[in-house]
RNA sequence: GCCGGUGUAGCUCAGUUGGCCAGAGCAGCUGAUUUGUAAUCAGCGGGUCGGCGGUUCGAAUCCGUCCACCGGCUCCA
């Protein structure tokens, strides 16, 4: 016998030999049905594996993450299985769950490719053998059986996986007629698979490198009943709907040109709006916290990216060198900003006293992104960083690096992130020769970010080779309506740069000292914070950010003068206000209010003039009834 | 940059196997209507069918190439 013990504490007892699908049997036959896998002292096995020892044991359903990770692994298996019905001769490579859903990278051959037109034939392929009901049989296989085997296949993506893996570490799964390289687990059966939707397909190369083959992924998700895959589907359609190009255009935030350039956006007035609100709210708050605002232009001499490194590292890439005309005269469009806030930093000659000195500066820069990679306001070649250097004292990092981790938790409460993940960005544990400056710099770097980010009790992942080439980094990512994750707020250390630049200030020894560099912005780019702000919000922004807060409608021509009246009124305290004066019906006007998501749509008529009110209409809630004008000013002064 | 897809009016889209002057709705303009909580009615104007080159008696439709956009991969100072 052996004790089973249970999440909740509870301990049984159990025939040795018993499996998770047995245990979920002996507790209830419904629950039996949807066990997927099973957590065995804290490792996630095959419901049908079985258990010799002592342990603690979970259950996992589709309710559980790591549930679904299992049966979402399983249906890329199923998914190889159809791939290898309907196209003979394919190689396997990798087929893992991820968040969403599953793929699999196949190698079709030279020649054959998949089109999303190909998707429903594949379906019903996986769904005709998920109905099937077959197991996933796992057994183990020595390295020696194994390379033979593929190397029969000519697979030779699965020998090389084979060939990094240890000897008697090795299992095969099959179900069906499909056999694959695999650690598992599995759920017990392919008929849990009920309903199933190729999502995209995409070119990805062969363990990530650009180098090597690139192989055709097929991405997929699936569910256990066919009615969450309408509900998935029915998500889908909402995220469309807060996809901020789309928003960006219905509201006339933004708008791009094939004339102006691929990346280059252009800000309509609302955008531009929205955008100066946004830098107030920051300059506001670095004012208090002593930052100076700075200008600087949107080039500069080669030279001082040669200095600061950015030449060596991106010239290639970026946008190409500006010709004067004067010879050898050679100036580039600004990628940073950090190398003109140094020669700033050396105007003048700093006494200890005086730092830290923090430069802000909304900076321009432009970058020559690749083609690939343009999206939207997410990523684009030319934005503006809500940048800032502070210049400080060794002594004064730690505290003035916490400040920074403050001010940027300050921006992402006021806006409403309050899903976010905090990652240390840290050097490549392999690869250094993608980084400048001493080994005992990047120590100290990276020892101070991680200390600030305990000290503040930020929960932190780390992640190695994600930092910049000077230093590294402590990144916000939010993710966007596709649940893709991008950085917004980026805080840094630098020791480099400084050297570099030979910056100093003298001591209280009277001696010449080397400052350290904090780079830092909190909405990362106005761009993407926007852009992802939208996404957020579904452009229903909070009172204080809408690039239009109210709207007055007339009923009609006769109560334009009243309309006027109360449109003064609200410019007067201040807010961002216009009368829709068109000759159309009041429903029209409500609508285009609505659609333009304007927060107060104020209608006026005869009752309204005659009583000297307005009614007030919420965007996102309703008519509110009428108030007079004093009343709404207080409602509107409330919410902002 | 790579893989796959898309590109028709300001916007959303129709356009059969290549075949008369390329269509609709919305938006715009003009006029009528003077309106009470998500689209009033009528008339009018508007398109080098992404660009360039080719095949053909004939190309929005077929081929090539470039550009832009979409989803991934790689990259991201």
């Amino acid at each position: 016998m052996v004790n089973i013990t249970f999440p909740d504490g509870n301990v049984r007892q159990y025939e040795e030999g018993v499996s998770g699908l047995d245990i979920a049997k002996s507790l209830s036959n419904s629950l039996a049905k949807k066990v997927l896998s099973v957590k065995v002292n804290n490792e996630v096995w095959d419901a049908n594996r079985t258990i010799m020892t002592d342990a603690t044991v979970q259950l996992l359903t589709w309710r559980d993450t790591e549930g679904k990770t299992t049966f979402w692994h399983s249906s890329a298996h199923l998914l190889a299985e159809a791939l290898q019905a309907l196209y003979p001769g394919v190689k396997f490579t990798i087929g893992p769950a991820i968040d969403n859903g599953f793929y699999y990278d196949i190698d079709l051959g030279e020649g054959r490719t998949i089109r999303t037109e190909d998707f429903p034939k594949i379906e019903k392929k996986m769904l005709e053998l998920a109905r099937q009901k077959n197991t996933f049989d796992r057994s183990d296989i020595s390295k020696a059986d194994a390379l033979a085997h593929y190397e029969q296949l000519g697979n030779e993506y699965k020998t090389e996986l084979i060939s990094g893996l240890e000897d008697g570490d090795i299992t095969f799964y099959k179900q069906g007629g499909f056999t694959d390289l695999c650690k598992g687990p599995h759920i017990p059966h392919t008929g849990l698979v009920k309903a199933v939707k190729l999502t995209n397909v995409a070119g990805a190369y062969w363990r990530g490198d650009e180098k090597r083959n690139q192989l055709t992924r097929v991405y997929g998700i699936s569910f256990p009943k066919a009615s969450e895959l309408e509900e998935y589907n029915r998500l889908v359609e909402e995220a469309k709907k807060r996809d901020h190009r789309k928003l960006g255009a219905q509201l006339k935030l933004f708008a791009f040109s094939e004339k102006v350039g691929a990346g280059l956006p252009l800000w309509l007035p609302k955008g531009t709006k929205l955008r100066q609100i946004l830098q107030d709210f920051l300059m506001e708050e670095q004012r208090k916290q002593g930052y100076e605002m700075v200008m600087t232009p949107h080039i500069g001499k080669q030279d001082l990216y040669i200095t600061s490194g950015h030449f060596a590292k991106y010239g290639e890439d970026s946008f190409q060198p500006i010709q004067t005309p004067k010879k050898g005269e050679v100036y580039l469009l600004k990628p940073m900003n950090c190398p003109h806030h140094c020669e700033i930093f050396k105007t003048s000659l700093w006494s200890y006293r005086e730092l830290p000195k923090r430069l802000a500066e909304f900076g321009t820069v432009y970058r020559y992104e690749q083609s690939g990679e343009l999206n939207g306001l997410l990523r684009v070649r030319g934005f503006t960083q809500d940048d800032a250097h502070i210049f400080c004292m060794p002594d004064q990092l730690l505290e003035e690096f916490k400040k920074v981790i403050d001010l940027v938790m300050l921006v992402f409460t006021r806006l409403g992130f309050g899903e976010f993940t905090a990652q240390i960005s840290l050097r490549d544990q392999e690869d250094r020769s993608k980084y400048i400056g001493s080994d005992e710099n990047w120590e100290k770097a990276e020892q101070a970010i991680i200390q600030a980010a305990e000290d503040k009790g930020l929960k932190t992942v780390i992640e190695y080779g994600e930092a910049a080439f000077y230093g590294p980094k402590l990144d916000f990512m939010v993710k966007d309506a596709l649940n893709r994750s991008w950085q917004l707020g980026t805080i840094q250390v630098d020791y480099n740069l400084p050297e570099r630049f030979e910056l100093e200030y003298v001591g209280a020894d009277n001696q010449k000292h080397r400052p350290v560099m904090i780079h830092r912005a909190p909405f990362g780019s106005m761009e993407r914070f926007i852009s992802v702000l939208i996404e957020n919000t579904a452009g229903n922004f909070p009172l204080w950010l809408a690039p239009d807060q109210a709207v007055v409608l007339p009923i009609s021509e006769k109560f334009i003068p009243y309309a006027n009246e109360i449109n003064e009124r609200l410019k007067q305290h201040n807010y961002r206000s216009t009368v829709d004066i068109r000759n159309e019906k009041i429903g029209r006007k409500i609508r285009d209010a609505s659609v333009q998501k304007v927060p107060y749509q104020l209608v006026v008529g005869e009752k309204e003039v005659t009583n000297q009110e307005v009614a007030v209409r919420r965007h996102g809630e309703g008519d509110r009834g009428s108030v007079a004008v004093d009343a709404l000013l207080e409602m509107m002064a409330a919410e902002m």
